[in-house]
DNA sequence: GTTTCTTGTGAACGACGGTTCACATCTTGT
DNA sequence: ACAAGATGTGAACCGTCGTTCACAAGAAAC
């Protein structure tokens, strides 16, 4: 019945700590709770982690980890613009539906009343997205292919935003319903109709250079 | 020393009340703590309000009132769409920069773990603004005003979920470290340029029939 | 097989905080 | 002025954890 920790252990018991932070929150979240769930005592468990808030910070960790795979898996292919939009969108879909609990932990780590230092968090989260859409926003303005009037960092930062929301609209219950109430009751299954509309409503701003004020872009045909 | 409660001193309790969930949580808000800064003692909070719970929704209803007046307040007058979203992206610094713990208790409300139900402080908070936007853009797009290839309650989602972003950038920890990555300074010195950039971002998807097919608009403009 | 070291166990300690209640103080009616 | 009712006070109760530690159980060395 005594036996060291496997490595399949260890993954199980961040597992659980991941389930349970998703679900109850930091404070919430019980140590004696979480290592009964996982089939172990809470004395091993400070024996891995040091407190409550380091083995909080592991799962956050874990979670990012798997995150920023998925991104670069997704971003190896070189795309246009809207087609690495579109691949996004459908990605992020797949990945809140795969990972509910990851993007709830993500919500929690924005919380405000966490001890754990929000500055440091949001660098080891955001600080690989950050950089990968603006760069390719970047590019895209100069070879054309995006309206230049923008500055590349804040389009990236509205297109991260509506897909933050996104996430967060399937995941956590507070967006899910504030979603319903936007979009109607069965809004949840009819990803396809929300990848289309979400698209369009991004395409328009990735193109258009003014809107008021018809002109003609650097290659030539009116935008 | 020893005076009934007057409507001010239950006001100061509110206040206080709001203040210190929005900085620390509901979980790691202590009523003790509450009542002392308020100047009252713990047991006739609990004369006013049944449980911890109760004095939350009080709190998060005394913001919500507030931000439902802000919003009529500022569509009595009749606008085109895009002045709407000029009017309601200053009309949302100003009200950040005035109430940042209103808007920090908005995003605590938004957190997964809490007891109070989310279903319902979803339809009392976002009840009213998703109306309001759903209606405006159906009649913007009735008159020509707005593109018609977009669903309208999707349009209004899209469109508020950069506002929320928008606000939660400048009020929450996190999100401002987020921005700074993102724009490479900090987000309340730099409202004008933020303003400037969102609006062109939206007003694209405002008024882009088709991206890459430009003709003509019912009012006969090239767009 | 015995000793020693490593690792896991879980009861218990201590701090914290939501809630209560016996009491103090003020107000009102007479 | 006094009694009865209403209202405010805050020390204390009690449950909930984060964390520790004396001990137990396996592994390794000899």
């Amino acid at each position: 019945m005594l036996k060291k920790l496997t490595e399949e252990k260890l993954n199980e018991v961040l597992e659980t700590g991941i389930r349970e932070f998703a679900e109850r929150g930091l404070q919430q979240t019980s140590m004696n709770a979480v290592a009964t769930q996982a089939g172990i005592s809470v004395g091993v468990l400070y024996k891995y982690y040091e407190n409550k808030d380091t083995f909080f910070l592991a799962c956050v960790r874990r979670c990012t980890e798997e995150l920023e795979q998925f991104l670069h898996q997704l971003c190896a292919e070189e795309h246009k613009p809207l087609q690495y939009a579109e691949a996004l969108i459908g990605a992020v879909q797949q990945f809140s539906r795969q990972h509910r609990d990851y993007i709830r932990l993500y919500h929690e780590v924005t919380h405000t009343g966490n001890p754990v230092h929000a500055a440091a968090l949001a660098q080891q989260i955001e600080g690989v997205s950050s950089k990968l859409y603006t760069d390719i926003i970047q590019r895209a303005q100069q070879s054309g292919d995006v309206r230049s009037d923008l500055d590349p960092g804040l389009f990236a930062f509205f297109f991260d935003n509506l897909l933050m929301m996104m996430q967060f609209s399937y995941c956590c219950p507070y967006y899910q319903e504030r979603f319903r109430l936007y979009a109607g009751g069965d809004i949840l299954d009819n990803t396809d109709f929300v990848t289309a509309q979400l698209l369009k409503f991004m395409e328009s701003a990735f193109t258009l250079e003014q809107a008021d004020i018809p002109h003609r872009s650097p290659k030539g045909e009116i935008v």
